[in-house]
DNA sequence: ATATCAGTGGAACGAAGCATTCCGTTCCAC
DNA sequence: GTGGAACGGAATGCTTCGTTCCACTGATAT
């Protein structure tokens, strides 16, 4: 029988196992939120094992979609718990949106889902979500700072919108998505809070950086 | 030889295959708005005719492709032209963004580009269609109305957020992506002119609609 | 009347991509 | 030293899809 306790190193068979488990499953969300489709042994060759080692730990491709998604999901739920600390209603709005968009959570959920059968818990860790969302919404309204027509569904419009800017550089998508969603906070009016509000951050994107993405 | 002039009804051989010919370009558009990356199978049988009726018109997919996303980028200089005679800068940015949307040329145009090989007329379409986006912001900056920090490159990240609203039934989709597009022009904060601007137009989503997502 | 052939539907073919399995190898744990 | 956990990656079988091919139809020209 192996004893853990000898192989606490760095190195070691059994060292190197825990390491492909986290190596696998930071790959398999890296590639699935660049494609959602994308091969299971793109997953394999960006974590740097073969196939075998991924085999060995999930039992197909949907468990491993779906363990990526639930990860995701979890994280949903802590961030938005976390914004919700915020003393103010508009506050923990806007600190709930930049973080879902910051880790690109709506690719990690929305978009995975439908690639595997939930499970119970998953379902009920969406509902929740939900519910957050919802709460969320409210607290802004009664700050009194939310538009009234704005609706807790509308959140999803907002994240898709995000969720849609793409770019080959992780680093300049999230700095681009986080310009979009100020905007989108902001108004594009000068009428409105833009006139002395804070600029948008970021530069806009370059004529370079938009065309390139005409070739792939 | 054919004669053109007794074939002017709406039967005969010469009518279905001009009949066919709107057909199979209208099916392409509406299948590859929906998915890019649709069979050419998928076209046809759409379009109500075979594969060969398809073939004939065009060399292949790629043939197919480049003349959907050629008519798009056409119809999207139209639109732009036809946005850039309203007098008022401001109405001509918003009119342009709307008919952009409403069309969904932005799905039509870059979605699709990066599956063919362009020819230089697209290329210089696509050139001349940067030009007048620039031209509508610029004016829309004139007008005053427009904040500062709104580059011409930033009309993407709308388009393409607007492009990412997908619902299977198009009308819906349309109305979510004016009222989406809404919400950016108008800004979110009531200190901004939502305070006593128009509300956003349609019905959020409903909680029914967005979970139906997750299944397709 | 009938020969012709543009136009067509759809089966058939072959290539490509992919999930999964299998097998020989390595090297830690005992 | 040895058993076997863990591994890499080739092999397999399946699916999907672009394209070709062929038999058929019926409008047209004579």
């Amino acid at each position: 029988m192996p004893n853990p306790a000898k192989a606490s190193g760095s190195s070691g068979r059994r060292a190197q196992a825990a390491r492909n488990d986290s190596a696998i499953v930071d790959a398999a969300r890296a590639v699935f939120l660049d494609d959602p489709k994308a091969p299971v042994s793109a997953v394999a060759s960006r974590a740097g094992v073969g196939i075998s080692a991924l085999y060995r730990r999930y039992g197909g491709k949907e468990d491993l979609l779906r363990q990526v998604c639930h990860d995701g999901l979890r994280r949903y739920l802590t961030e938005a718990q976390e914004s919700l600390a915020e003393e103010d209603g508009w506050q923990a709005f806007t600190s709930f949106l930049r973080r879902l968009v910051d880790a690109d959570l709506h690719s990690l959920t929305v978009h995975l889902a439908g690639s595997f059968a939930p499970t119970p818990e998953m379902a009920a860790d969406a509902a929740r979500a939900s519910e957050l969302a919802a709460l969320v919404t409210r607290r802004a309204h009664e700050s009194g700072r939310l538009r009234a027509d704005f609706a807790a569904a509308d959140i999803v419009l907002i994240l898709e919108g995000c969720a849609a800017v793409r770019f080959p550089d992780p680093e300049r998508a999230r700095l681009l998505r986080r310009r979009y969603l100020a905007l989108q906070l902001d108004g594009l009016d000068t009428a409105g809070p833009a006139a002395d509000g804070p600029e948008l951050p970021g530069r806009p994107a370059s004529e370079e950086e938009l065309s390139r993405r005409w070739r792939s």
